[in-house]
DNA sequence: TATTGTTATACTCTATAACTATA
DNA sequence: TATAGTTATAGAGTATAACAATA
């Protein structure tokens, strides 16, 4: 509280961001708690949407989840009707993972959820801010070997 | 893999920092697991030692940690030899957590370790680079009424 | 009675490995 | 034999609440 002793550590860039990130992260999981899925779960939604009939093992391999745990996480999404395993015809050990109409219609929400999301966290900079940080994000991601759109905060091997 | 379909979504500001938080936690998490310590363990010694005598509640209160779960945390601490829980002489309740000889030595490591997670992650931005994205993450930072210094991510309130 | 700290326990989540079926 | 997916289970981690000590 009354620290007058400011000998304090000078917050860097890198606390910076794994700060906001944590508060993103679990800002934008309360914003969809009300659709009943997780920020994992929307995840999935949006990389079978752009890569549709992928099957579970390279969704796993790919997000970094194990294989024992995306067969819950595609449950939980078949449970609520929002994804859908189809069996391929050319090797009967794939599932293909498709999207539902209903859960096109949960994307479409999340898509919404996600611009205000973006725009209130946002709100505090300029345009011209905004795209300063968007592409100095991008710019790290890209040498930090990091693969764009995919986080890496879904997989959970021990936390360190 | 092969989407030549390119009507993926654009990744957002809030993406970006999301993605980049959880990518520097987890590797700032693997640099100190030689030090037999954790992030939160981390983010604890930091704090005491920029408010010393603090008590435990309080310490759990500001970082947004259960008690019960703080209490495992110091013990971890302590039994670790770097931090000793004081018994306040004003108010036998409280113990007021200060950093030993070897809580100290550890803080350095950390903060050297720090210097260089951080010098890594930038490693690709030029100077006014650098200053610009931890200008606009202070900004973000401070337009969110995020307290500075202090990390979420070390609540774990069901992970949403 | 309120507050600090601690313990006990139930619960959830994760990781490991075994297993089925297809190839 | 190898691969995709699934299930079972043990272990770790977390939250709730009860508790002791002090005020």
């Amino acid at each position: 509280m009354n620290s007058s002793r400011k000998k304090e550590w000078h917050t860097g860039a890198a606390f910076l961001l794994s700060q906001l990130g944590a508060h993103v992260a679990e800002t934008f999981g309360r914003r969809i708690v009300h659709l009943g899925i997780t920020r994992p779960h929307a995840g999935i939604l949006r990389f079978i949407a752009n890569n549709p009939a992928s099957n579970q093992l390279g969704l796993a391999k790919r997000l970094g989840v194990l294989p024992s745990r995306m067969v819950i996480l595609i449950d939980e999404l078949a449970a609520k009707g929002l994804v859908e395993r189809k069996r391929s015809i050319r090797d009967r050990r794939h599932s293909e993972l498709v999207l539902t109409t209903k859960g096109e219609r949960t994307l479409q929400k999340l898509r919404k959820i996600g611009a205000q999301h973006e725009a209130d966290l946002l709100a505090g900079l300029t345009r011209k801010e905004r795209e300063q940080l968007a592409a100095l994000g991008r710019k790290i991601v890209h040498h930090q070997g990091l693969i764009p759109e995919v986080h890496p905060g879904f997989r959970k091997l021990g936390q360190c």
